[in-house]
DNA sequence: CATGAATGAGTGTTCATTCAT
DNA sequence: GATGAATGAACACTCATTCAT
């Protein structure tokens, strides 16, 4: 599955994958640690166990090494994929989903990393539209489920669901920036957002 | 003695204030066009038709200019408190700030400028510190609002104003790096906006 | 007495002399501190509370504030020139020098800043004179001493008494070098410079 | 491993050692042409034909290149450890040894090498600690024939004598310092060396 | 695939000195 | 005499990347 259809992957090719995840690895590390400018080559190639000149050998460069990272952490958006998908009710699947993201989000590793990317994402193109890919995925299935409530009479008839669940987006993960900056617990930010955006769609009685 | 009391401010005070502010401005420019860390000090000195040495005799170094900018930054806020600040009813204030601070947000330096300053904010104390006051101010003043309105029945009771100050301006600033991002029209965004924390903070009837 | 033969030294004159000396004086103890290239002209300033433009109206530059106090290094070999010229017998008269002398190199700051000078003399003819003829007026000095105590039949008929005296200035330079290094007593040193000296020169019984 | 045992050393561990090499010589000869302050890095990458950010690849720093030169240093003084180490008469060795050594202090680079070595020791605890073991070594074989000389009645009875074999070797360096400066031979500094040392230690007959 | 020596432009900063005020 | 803004070359060092082995 690296390479083509078939499947041949030889011990070769686990011990190149394995490579990659070291590096990886370490370059989010450092990344975390130091910020993307602020981390050499040397520094993750070092901290990967991987010589220098070996790094190129599986990216072309530094700024490959940030665009997988960025591809990978779309993936970690599956299970919260997974939980908009359910067929439970619109404003259940909701309120779960914002606790489940906001979890997620409590972890300042995952907000620095996102940070990180969102930072480049302004100058380089690629990175960008990575980066709107990996949201839209997110923003769409958030869609989805309030367009189903919307029907459903669960949710408020909005005039932009897609507008909306951006939004509902970005009060979360401004949230999650703000309580890495000034240690307000995540778990307060989470309540509150909840419950302001319970009150924004919940139709009227 | 340079500043206060009467104004004995000497011609080369003055030229010497100049001076500063050319470098702040073409540091904001650099930031703007290349971000921070690809900005260097050079370019900020040609720019701003200074000589690189003479620059280190207006700030200490690059990060200082940052600093001042950020802390510039704050005093653009000043209009936003005004309106914040109007005795009239709580939604109807609430209206107009969201769609003043948004007209102000849909110019893509103003987003720029504050991610490359939030993003620096993230490893750098004295400017998380100031951003954080930064952001303290228009909080303040909208939770003021909030809390107003709550009391004069104009807003629903919600539990926490100061968490919901905050993500109203989440939501805004959120949608103005995306407006950025994706060329999403700032203004249908701030429409979303208001429709959106409306919806959320209007009392039920 | 500052210019001219006469001696109107106005009030103004007093004021640049004493200009003069605070930046020499700031400028030792920098020299001291730090070393003569890690000492810049700015250092020098402040700590003299001058400002750094002023400084260039007292001296024409930072090697020329080197040279001048390489010329007050010279009055402080006023005292042991003056030890030097008593009458009494030789041997005592060399005692006593190799005493006051020594006493005077166990503190660190002579010691340092003798250094600092030497070594800038290895590349500058100018400071290299200086260096020599401050060197020649001791020498000269005890070399007329060692003389006369041969002629006294005081001490040995040693060939080449010019020879001598620089090696008797050696010895101590050296010893008061290395107690600065590794911390061995001056007091010590000198005991034994004494003990050494005196073995050599004293006439054998 | 790449320096014990058997000698594995493949062509690019020589070839790297070389370039180690290359560096060093061309620091030397920077040093002594400009003293250590005034040369700059890429002085000596240029001189040793290296690119400047090759030397970094070699040591970590300028700083370090005049260590591992003051190391080398060190090695320089194993002919005159092996003339000290001889078994003949205290005497006929120590005459020996103050010509030989005095020979190789008359090559001027040997002693402005040493003199900026020692101007850095001072404010350097690193390079201190280098070169106070440096003299070590040479003063303690010093000291050995010197005691060996008392004991056999060869030599008179000094008080001293680790002291002694210091002043000794500073009459010596203080010499070709001084011959260095005053471009007086060191051939006439080194014989009056020996006759001053001789009369000094031989014993009253 | 793996290594690390090699490159040289680029980094932020300091320097001694000048000069208009 | 006194000031400190102005200059730009120089500083030690880092960078992402290449390439011979």
């Amino acid at each position: 599955m690296t390479k083509s259809g078939k499947k041949p992957a030889t011990n070769r090719d686990k011990a190149t994958a394995k490579r990659r995840n070291q590096i990886l690895e370490a370059a989010v590390i450092c990344f975390l640690e130091r910020g993307y400018h602020q981390t050499g080559v040397r520094d993750i190639a070092t901290r990967a166990g991987v010589s220098l000149g070996n790094l190129y050998n599986h990216f072309p460069g530094k700024h490959d090494v940030l665009v997988e990272i960025a591809m990978l952490e779309r993936q970690e958006m599956e299970p919260f994929l997974k939980i908009l998908a359910a067929q439970s009710p619109a404003p259940k699947v909701l309120e779960k989903f914002l606790k489940a993201y906001g979890k997620y989000l409590a972890a300042p590793e995952n907000v620095i990393l996102t940070l990180e990317i969102t930072s480049e994402a302004i100058r380089q193109p690629d990175i960008a539209q990575l980066f709107l890919e990996n949201g839209d995925e997110l923003t769409n299935a958030l869609t989805a489920v309030l367009r189903r409530g919307i029907e459903d009479g669960d949710l408020r008839r909005v005039p932009d669901p897609e507008q909306v669940s951006q939004m509902i987006l970005d009060v979360l993960e401004g949230g999650a920036y703000r309580s890495v900056l000034s240690k307000v617990p995540m778990r307060k930010v989470v309540g509150s957002v909840v419950d302001f955006v319970q009150a924004s769609l919940l139709p009227r009685q």
